[in-house]
RNA sequence: GGCCCCGUCGUCUAGCCCGGUCUAGGACACCGGCCUUUCACGCCGAUAACACGGGUUCAAAUCCCGUCGGGGUCACCA
């Protein structure tokens, strides 16, 4: 039975190279018929762990990646949480001392870091004299009468070389010389992160350790720990991190200011935050911003437009294959198909993966999509009055594959639920208040007002009329009834929306429009 | 700096294990064009990569060695 975990630390946001990272165990998990669990590294927890657990569970639910056993669902392995782990691992470290795979050390901190210092002085590498180690009661004793506290630390070999099968990697060595006697247990009797993480995997009976690279170089502790409690070795497989855009470097957490201002971050970053605006959110840099995947859910990406793209980000089906739903990711995801560099994440083409998807969206599921938004933007009430759906439905037909993410219908289509026209001034100048243009207008009011019945069929043919009769191109007059009905230079098809508005709303529209072009 | 990992178009990648069919394929972006009332979509086209140097071989992106470059990691953080 194959059983993977993810395990992230109660932060309060989900983070996009974190997301890809339990993609994989997921999919690994279920392409086996395996079981995939959360558990939460809390072992330095501060004491709101469910308030900042709770938008990263959120966000795996939201992403349609659901866990077997973990935090909310429980399993049979409770609880899945480090801070509730406690005496499991202190039972692991005295289980390290009796074997002797362990010793308490009564070095201060001090006196490592001047040892660690000489040996940089001297240019070779670090290994402590282990000097202040007590391996007998009687040494102990003596180095507590000198008022000394002991943390626990690992008695690594310091010969013979290790070598890790890394499912991604293959064959990796590691000299055991090379490594450091780990503290493993706090003076205060707490422990660490990796002992903890090695007993967890041991308890819960994880097959499959698959974790981002950052961790390959923590590896060999990790076994030594292993192999000295007597534990079978999980399989590793170590991931390439996720790059920022353009670059080689991690996508980090501790940079998301400077990621907002990143030049390839900024066409979705803008794109996000004018949403954001129109739904009246706060949106600093530190809660909104494209490296949390909460901001995709707020601006109204689809979490298969993400999924899919994240998957793509490191492994690969061949040479063509782009989309797939994801019963054919689970029947297909293979470590063996891992890339070995690391990726660096693309905002374009996410967004290219999010326009495939939603044009593939049916379209009620589009207008429901789309409904919520107008509902959190306060331009429809809730509940929705009954003509909404149809009318809406009309709209986002209309708008077609503009509307490329939820929140677009703010941004595209407000002027068909309110009656305040914000224009766009530049594109009102240029249309309205060049010479002749409100005459032209003026007259095609009047010959708008008499088309009957108001549809698109009827509208282009008498806009067709009156632009003959004016001997005038279409181009010379249609860009200032735009501006004037819908206040923007862009938009969906002018016919469709001026039957939508209808012609009373259109003809009020335009008068005002002739008022403010006199105003300048 | 030590150790470890990685290195194909700007980006994601296929190909590498099992050398020839690779004058290196696809996708996104970019550029040009078509369509068109705008925008978007769509369609067509163009530019663009085997890090470098040595080997091995009839033949190397593919195998070997070296160099360079990038990154990760070196905590009583997770």
């Amino acid at each position: 039975m194959v059983r993977t975990r993810f395990a992230p630390s109660p932060t309060g946001y989900l983070h996009i190279g974190g997301v890809r990272t339990a993609l994989f165990n997921w999919l690994f998990a279920r392409r086996h018929g395996g079981q995939f669990l959360l558990r939460i590294d809390d072992t330095d927890a501060q004491r709101n762990v469910e308030a900042a657990l709770a938008p990263i569970l959120h966000g795996f639910r939201w992403l349609g990646i659901d866990w077997d056993e973990g935090p909310e669902v429980g399993g049979p392995y409770a609880p899945y949480y480090q801070s509730q782990r406690l005496a499991g691992y202190q039972a692991a470290v005295a289980k390290l001392l009796a074997g002797g795979f362990a010793y308490r050390d009564f070095a201060t901190p001090e006196e490592i870091q001047a040892e660690r210092e000489a040996a940089q002085a001297e240019k070779r590498p670090f290994l402590y004299s282990r000097r202040w180690m007590a391996e007998t009661p009687e040494q102990q004793a003596a180095f507590e009468a000198q008022g000394r506290q002991a943390v626990v630390r690992l008695k690594i070999p310091r010969e013979g070389k290790l070598v890790i099968d890394d499912r991604v990697r293959g064959q990796v060595e590691f000299e055991w010389a090379r490594e450091q006697d780990h503290v493993v247990e706090r003076a205060d009797g707490t422990c660490l992160y990796h002992l903890a993480s090695v007993v967890d995997d041991y308890d819960f009976e994880i097959t499959h350790v698959i974790r981002a690279e950052e961790h390959l170089s923590n590896t060999p502790r990790q076994i030594f720990i292993a192999q000295s409690l007597g534990y079978p070795l999980p399989q590793y497989a170590h991931l390439p991190y996720v790059a920022e855009p353009g670059s080689k470097n991690k996508l980090s957490k501790r940079k998301l200011e400077k990621y907002s201002k990143n030049r390839d971050f900024a066409l979705v970053n803008e794109h996000g935050l004018a949403i954001a605006q129109a739904l009246g959110m706060e949106a600093s840099a530190d809660t909104f911003n494209p490296v949390i995947v909460d901001f995709y859910e707020q601006v109204g990406y689809l979490a298969d437009a993400i999924i899919n793209y994240l998957l793509l980000l490191g492994w690969s089906l061949d040479d063509k294959t782009e989309f797939m739903p994801r019963r054919r990711m689970i029947e297909n995801f293979s470590l063996e198909r891992v890339t070995k560099a690391p990726a660096s994440f693309d905002p374009k083409k996410l967004w290219s993966f999010q326009d495939h998807y939603m044009q593939e969206l049916p379209l009620n599921q589009k207008v429901a999509g789309m409904l919520t938004y107008l509902q959190r933007a306060g331009l429809v009430p809730t509940p929705a009055a009954c003509e909404v759906g149809p009318k809406l439905t009309r709209i986002v037909e209309a708008a077609g594959d503009r509307l490329k993410v939820f929140g677009d219908i703010l941004t595209y289509a407000d002027f068909f639920f309110q009656d305040e026209l914000s224009y766009d001034e530049k594109a009102f100048d240029k249309n309205l208040r060049k010479a002749g243009a409100a005459e032209l207008l003026a007259g095609f009011r009047e010959c708008l007002a008499g088309v009957e019945p108001f549809d698109v069929a009827h509208l282009e043919s008498a806009l067709q009329g009156f632009v003959a009769g004016q001997g005038i191109k279409i181009g010379d007059i249609i860009h200032a009834v735009r501006v004037a009905v819908t206040g923007k230079a862009v938009g969906a098809g002018l016919y469709d929306c001026l039957e939508i508005l209808g012609k009373e709303t259109c003809l009020k529209r335009i008068d005002r429009a002739l008022a403010k072009a006199k105003t300048p």
